[in-house]
DNA sequence: GCTAATTTAGATCGTTTGATCTAAAAATAA
DNA sequence: TTATTTTTAGATCAAACGATCTAAATTAGC
């Protein structure tokens, strides 16, 4: 019930596990990356995490906590919506400028996709969760009057999802500012003042 | 200059090789998976497509000639660019429903942008000509006086892009038809008739 | 200090991977 | 036919891969 202790934190590992399939996906990422990225050995890394499956899947779930659902809490949190979702983007934007490695969510769902079910699920949710969050925006916007009810809160959201995935998307090929602030305008333009 | 005849068809094996890496991504597909598909021995494929690099730029090559290219020739060619382009989004969306493969481009610049030059540059120019097809319609139909010019062809050309890219990347997690028609019809919402 | 428990370090295991080799097969040209 | 050229089939190579093993190191409880 005792024995030697850990030389490392686990949660500052499964953050330089996040680190290293961020940058190059699941499938490029090998277990001495990791292990090398982790500051560990591969025996400590198995011994702690399980195998590579179960180590991405801790860090996505990680990332999921840390990075995504943090971002749409403070959406949620903030008093104005609108003003809350023009921010969301706009921090969206300089940060897929400033770090090209894109949503590692959203780099998951296009390279892994139905390969498995427990990732397939943790996926689909991580991007249900960002469409919901939108969609409490908006209906809040909506009972503010703040914008419009022309569009339903649940298609706007629709649309906003699309904007941040192919923003995402787009920022690892393309350094194109005004193009990134184009896609988030048009999406943002459904949220006009309600007259 | 003679020699025992091929037993195969370039073009066919190299249509095989599409599916492989369609299917599976570059890093997850095997070389032995490459030949199996491909109905060869490894040393075969190896002889005529060189490695396995240089195969998938062919087999992404052919995929931007056959399928990408032609979709965006035939949006141009089209006497009506507005009735073509809802045509060019239905068309992708019930493609996307029926095969959940994504796109191949799309997803090769998820998982490959960055990592290789000559990668990077097939990658950008595929998505750059989808978007320059898009634009080339969007003036056309401004010129024809079809749709209002109070957004540019450029603006709604990566509109159109952002919306094409999140389409084909949610229908890879998402059986959700009317969240990819909504985000298409918010994209071509922007094709408003001229007043 | 001794035992039990746990982690560490580094070697190592068996497989898979990308790629090549050898030799037979099948064509043309002389 | 014979020489030459190219492709085929299957074995095979060296390296990389995911994963594990052994043994030393380091703690807590007795």
């Amino acid at each position: 019930m005792a024995g030697r202790p850990r030389t490392f934190d686990a949660e500052d590992a499964l953050d330089a596990a996040i680190d290293c399939f961020w940058l190059n996906g699941y499938h490029a990422t090998t277990t001495r990356d990791l292990a090398a990225g982790m500051g560990m050995t591969g025996a400590s890394m198995y011994n702690a995490f399980g195998d590579k499956r179960a180590l991405f899947l801790a860090a996505l779930a990680r990332y999921l906590d840390r990075s995504t659902r943090r971002k749409i809490a403070a959406l949620e949190q903030a008093a104005d919506p609108v003003a809350a979702l023009k921010t969301f983007f706009a921090g969206a934007i300089s940060a897929s400028l400033a770090d090209r490695r894109g949503c590692l969510l959203i780099n998951s769902a296009v390279e892994l996709a139905r390969t498995d079910p427990d990732l397939d699920m943790e996926i689909r949710n991580g991007l249900q969760e960002i469409r919901d969050g939108f969609q409490r925006s908006v209906l809040k916007a909506q009972k503010m009057r703040r914008i419009a009810s022309s569009k339903s809160a649940s298609d706007i959201a629709n649309i906003l999802l699309a904007a941040i995935i192919s923003i995402r998307v787009l920022s690892r090929t393309s350094q194109d500012k005004k193009m990134l602030h184009d896609i988030a305008d048009a999406a943002l333009g459904d949220l006009r003042a309600a007259h």
